[in-house]
DNA sequence: TGTACTTTCGGTACGTGTACGAAAAGACCA
DNA sequence: TGGTCTTTTCGTACACGTACCGAAAGTACA
C-alpha cells in the first residue's frame, strides 16, 4: 500500500542523501522497501516520477506580487521560471517531456501571467499563447545549453579555455570573429538571459502590435 | 587497425538499415565486427560518436548565396540551422553537447555569417557573439521540446487532444487563457519558429543599436 | 463459502553505456 | 634478436531503465 506520497517523500530522501544523480528506480524501490517493478505501479517512468517532483517543488514556489507594465510583469515571470529552473538540478532532465507545463501544480499562475500579460498588452489570445511558447522555447533552451556546460568537470585537455559553447570551434574560418581576439571566449561567465529575453519579450510585443494594429484585443468566446 | 571513416561509415549503414534508434555501440562494434570496448579507443564516449556523425552531416550542407540585408542573412542561416537540426533525428541527442557548435564542420560559416551579419548591422562584436548565443538558445530550445513531443506514439489515454506543451495544464486556474476556448490547443500545429526567431533577432538589434545608438562597429583588434 | 475478476506485487531477463584491467600487438632501440 | 615502452584490443562486471509474465492479494458476486 506505498502511496504516491511516501514514494516522493523516499525520493526526496534519497536526493538528500546521496544527491539526485543518484536516484534511481532500483534505489528508490531499495529504500521503500519494495520490488523494483512495483514502482512502475505507481509511477508510469522514471520521467514521470521527475515530473512528479516537479509538482512538488514547484508548489512551494510562491507567488509573488508583480506590479507594472505588463510586459514587466512578462520579463518578472520568465525569469522567476527561468531561475527556479536553473536552481533545480534535475529539470534538466526533463525539461522537454510532454506536458512539463502541465506540471507546473500550483505555479500555473506562471503561464497564466504571461499570457495575460500578452493579452493586456494588447495582443490577441492566440498570439498571447505564442508569447508564452516563444519565451519557453528560449528558457528552456537557456537552461539545457548552460546545464549542459557547467556540468562538465573540466576536461583534463582543456581547462576551461572559455566559452564551452564554442569549444573547438574552428576559429580560422571565422575571421569576423576572430577580430576581436580572445576576448569573445570568455563572455560566456556573463549571466545573458536577461538581455536576450528582453529582446525577445519586446520582439515578440512589438511583432504582435504591427500585425494588428491600434486593437485591443477581445476575448472573444471560441466555440 | 580500424579507422574512424570505417566507424563512422559502419554507423550509417546501421542507422540506414535499422533506424538511428537502434544505433547502439554494442551493436555498431558487432557491425564492425570488434569487441566493443575496442570501439571507445577511437570514441570518447556515445556522444561523442554522435558529434562525429553531425560533423559529417553538416559537412554536406552546401553554403547558398545569401545576398540582402545583414538582419535578413541573420534570420535566414538561422532558418537553415533549424532546418537541419529539425531534419535530422538523432540532433537532439547531443544539442546541448558542450561544443556542438564547434562540431559544425565545415558549417562554421553559419555562425560566421550571424555574427558577420550583426556587426554589419551596427553590433559591436561582443554584442554580435551575443546574438549569435540567443538565437541558439532558442533554436536549440525551439527542437527539443517538439522533438520531444513528437517522438510520442500518441498515447492511448489522451489521443493527441492538442499542443502536448500544455498537456495536463489545470485550465481553471487559467481565466485568460481559457477565455479563447480551446483554440489554443490547436496551435501547436503550426510552425512558429519563423515568427519567434524574426522576433528574437529584431529584439536583439534593435537592443544593440539602443545600446550604441548610432555607431558603427570597429573591429578592434583585441589583446 | 466458493468462484471469478481485478488490482497489486515482484522475479527474471534483455539491452544499454561504460569503468577497469588484463592481454595482445606494434614500435623502437640496444 | 631481445627487451622495453606504447598503442590497441576486448572480456568481465556493474548499474541502469524497463518489458514481460506469473504469483499473490484484494474485491464482488453466486
Amino acid at each position: 500500500m506505498t502511496s504516491r506520497a511516501e514514494i516522493l517523500e523516499a525520493a526526496r530522501r534519497l536526493i538528500d542523501r546521496d544527491g539526485w544523480e543518484k536516484l534511481s528506480i532500483r534505489r528508490l524501490a531499495a529504500e521503500l522497501g519494495i520490488g523494483t517493478m512495483t514502482l512502475y505501479h505507481h509511477v508510469r517512468d522514471k520521467e514521470d516520477l521527475l515530473l512528479l517532483l516537479i509538482t512538488e517543488y514547484a508548489d512551494q514556489v510562491p507567488q509573488p506580487d508583480l506590479p507594472g507594465e505588463p510586459r514587466d510583469r512578462i520579463v518578472a515571470t520568465a525569469t522567476l521560471i527561468h531561475d527556479a529552473l536553473a536552481a533545480w538540478p534535475w529539470a534538466a532532465e526533463v525539461l522537454t517531456a510532454d506536458g512539463f507545463v502541465g506540471r507546473l501544480g500550483e505555479s500555473v499562475w506562471m503561464v497564466e501571467t504571461i499570457v495575460a500579460g500578452a493579452i493586456d498588452h494588447g495582443c490577441t489570445p492566440e498570439q498571447a499563447v505564442h508569447v508564452f511558447r516563444h519565451i519557453w522555447y528560449y528558457t528552456v533552451g537557456e537552461i539545457l545549453v548552460r546545464a549542459h556546460s557547467a556540468q562538465r568537470p573540466a576536461d583534463a585537455g582543456r581547462p576551461t579555455d572559455g566559452d564551452p559553447l564554442f569549444s573547438g570551434l574552428d576559429t580560422s574560418r571565422m575571421p569576423r570573429l576572430v577580430a576581436i581576439g580572445d576576448r569573445w571566449r570568455t563572455l560566456a561567465a556573463q549571466d545573458t538571459y536577461p538581455q536576450g529575453l528582453r529582446a525577445l519579450v519586446d520582439g515578440l510585443l512589438a511583432q504582435a502590435a504591427s500585425a494588428a494594429p491600434g486593437e485591443t484585443a477581445s476575448a472573444e468566446r471560441g466555440e
